[in-house]
DNA sequence: CTGAAAGCGCTAACAT
DNA sequence: ATGTTAGCGCTTTCAG
């Protein structure tokens, strides 16, 4: 009934020859005679043959291919970086294999230790809002297999890692919003164990410092980085009465639970409130009125990763760690466009 | 420098005993002693030992891996069933490998072969939306792997499929938009050499049919599953100042270029026109206004998908080929509300 | 309960 | 230019 996969051997048996020749022949090993390398490849495919990568990865003791963790995927951020990842590593001849930590740190250590097992030739990781523990990272490391990562980055030395520059980014959001003449500023940010939700709080306070604002501590709130923390943190406000002018928010996500929560109690964007986040997606452009950000360039993010990656897995240990930053770009659309509370 | 990893008679060395029987004790086979087991595990711990995956499917004959071949991620509705994918994998121990199309039947093919020579234990596919060859399916099956198809299908006999009641969805779309008073609707149809489009092109039509309007074929226009679809056929429409009252679209990005191009031009959403489309996110329920839907239950496709194919996994050859077909739910929101044209 | 033998399908090094 | 030898690290019979 199920057909039996034809190896190596077959071919070789029905050209009488020797199975390494096949194999030399079927990968343009420069060995073989052009003359014997086509009859080889004619006689492949008439087989239907493909190669068991497994075995193949066994023997070469290389897999060709790189591991991705992400803490999420629904997440247009991540959905489009993990996508140029995709195209990248076809380009390059490398299969990627993809895992999910969903924001849990016990499950991104099991999936590291899976691809491990599994031999990638190397690893991309943003980690979990949770992950404060990095020995198994260090593990990585002395195991040889390059690492860099993405985005969310723990606190080590000799990493590589494309960074954004959130902290400058969340600078310009903040002050684009006082230059238009806010004083009364929130910020509802992300954890700041880790360093997106730290650089950008940090943004924030340089803004404030800078021109000399107060920060008013009610207005800055400390959460994940869901629609959630967004509607329930307006929600407390708008029941203490105690609502800002304007908030920046760590995330997009944060700010639609915003957009939902105002929507809600009757309260109009940008009128009675107005906003700016961290972030850029489809979904906040179509908004009403259309969200304001800071936009981060996925493929930037992708391309200098993947580039740094693939250097990293050809030079092996002579490579030294490399880290970039990636500059923002302040987004204008429909709110954070001028002062809207002449009371 | 680089650690080499231990193996299987690294630890056997250390305890004077063979490599099987720490093998089998790592696998917790009946064979060994509790005590030796207890050991072997102990060692295997403080070792930091991790099993070569690629060696142990070699010689098992068994990836313990499904594979997963997706259109886009960048869309709510595949980023949502990949999610949930993951989850329910890793629930019953099999690794998962994701490939994206990008809506390229080429790359679809040459993915399903490189899925094949990973020798996955089974494949779970949507089409491209250019995808008509159906013989690298039957490839697949030749070779006795197990396949599912998922939303989008094939016309093909003796196949696993998840399938969404796209006709039934479609049909109950038009029809409430004919029961509050619209007459002249009209279609942003997905290309129907597919299912999916086929089917919600025919649900729009059996309404229409039961209703007794009549069709303007103008106002019915096949394209893909894009935004830009949405915004050049509104637009096309427009310029010729030949907008139906009403229209249904086969996918949400469709329908979010319609809102982005109707906003460019003024029209009010839904007094100047309104709208319904197929497909939910996150993303339509904050357009302003909050864009109605045909609602796709992404939980039980997975759920579905994944149940039919680890059995079929299981039990091999005897298995016969089961389809589901899932429900939709309408979801009105702020749009498909009431009849907007009394002129 | 433990081990010895054999091999999964392929590739790398070394001949010829 | 082709073949020989050996082995990647593990698991599966099958013997003891």
């Amino acid at each position: 009934m199920k057909e039996k996969p034809v190896t190596l051997n077959d071919i070789a048996a029905k050209l009488n020859i020797t199975p390494v020749t096949v194999s030399k022949a079927l990968r343009n090993h420069p060995d073989i005679s052009p003359k014997t390398t086509k009859l080889v490849k004619k006689t492949a495919a008439e087989l239907g043959y493909l190669p068991n990568i497994i075995a193949r990865n066994l023997a070469a003791r290389k897999s060709n291919t790189i591991g991705v963790v992400l803490p999420k995927i629904e997440h247009s951020f991540f959905a489009s970086i993990i996508e140029s990842i995709y195209d990248i590593a076809e380009e390059n001849g490398y299969e990627v294999i993809l895992t999910i930590s969903q924001e849990d740190n016990e499950r991104e250590k099991r999936q590291i230790q899976t691809l491990l097992a599994m031999k990638v030739d190397g690893i991309i990781i943003s980690i979990s809002e949770k992950t404060r523990d990095t020995s198994i990272f260090e593990l990585v490391k002395r195991r040889g297999v390059p690492l860099i990562f993405i985005d969310r980055i723990p606190d080590m030395e000799n990493i590589n890692k494309v960074a954004v520059d959130d902290r400058g980014g969340a600078f310009k959001a903040t002050e684009h919003a006082i230059k238009i003449g806010y004083r009364k500023i929130g910020h509802f940010a992300g954890y700041t164990n880790i360093n997106i939700g730290r650089e950008r709080y940090l943004g924030f306070k340089d803004a404030m410092k800078k021109h000399k604002i107060k920060i008013n501590p009610q207005w800055v709130i400390e959460g994940d980085y869901s629609e959630k923390h967004g509607y329930n943190s307006f929600m407390k406000l708008y029941k203490e009465k105690n609502l800002p002018d304007f908030i920046f928010t760590a995330t997009y996500p944060i700010a639609l639970g915003i957009y939902a929560a105002a929507a809600e109690v009757g309260l109009k964007i940008p009128d009675d409130l107005d906003l700016i986040c961290f972030g850029n997606a489809k979904a906040i452009e179509l908004l009403s009125p259309p969200l304001s950000c800071v936009d981060q360039s996925t493929q930037l993010i992708s391309q200098h990763c993947m580039s740094i990656l693939l250097e990293n897995i050809i030079k092996g240990e002579e490579f030294k760690p490399k880290s970039v930053l990636i500059e923002t770009d302040l987004i204008i659309r429909g709110t954070c466009v001028k002062y809207n509370r002449a009371k």
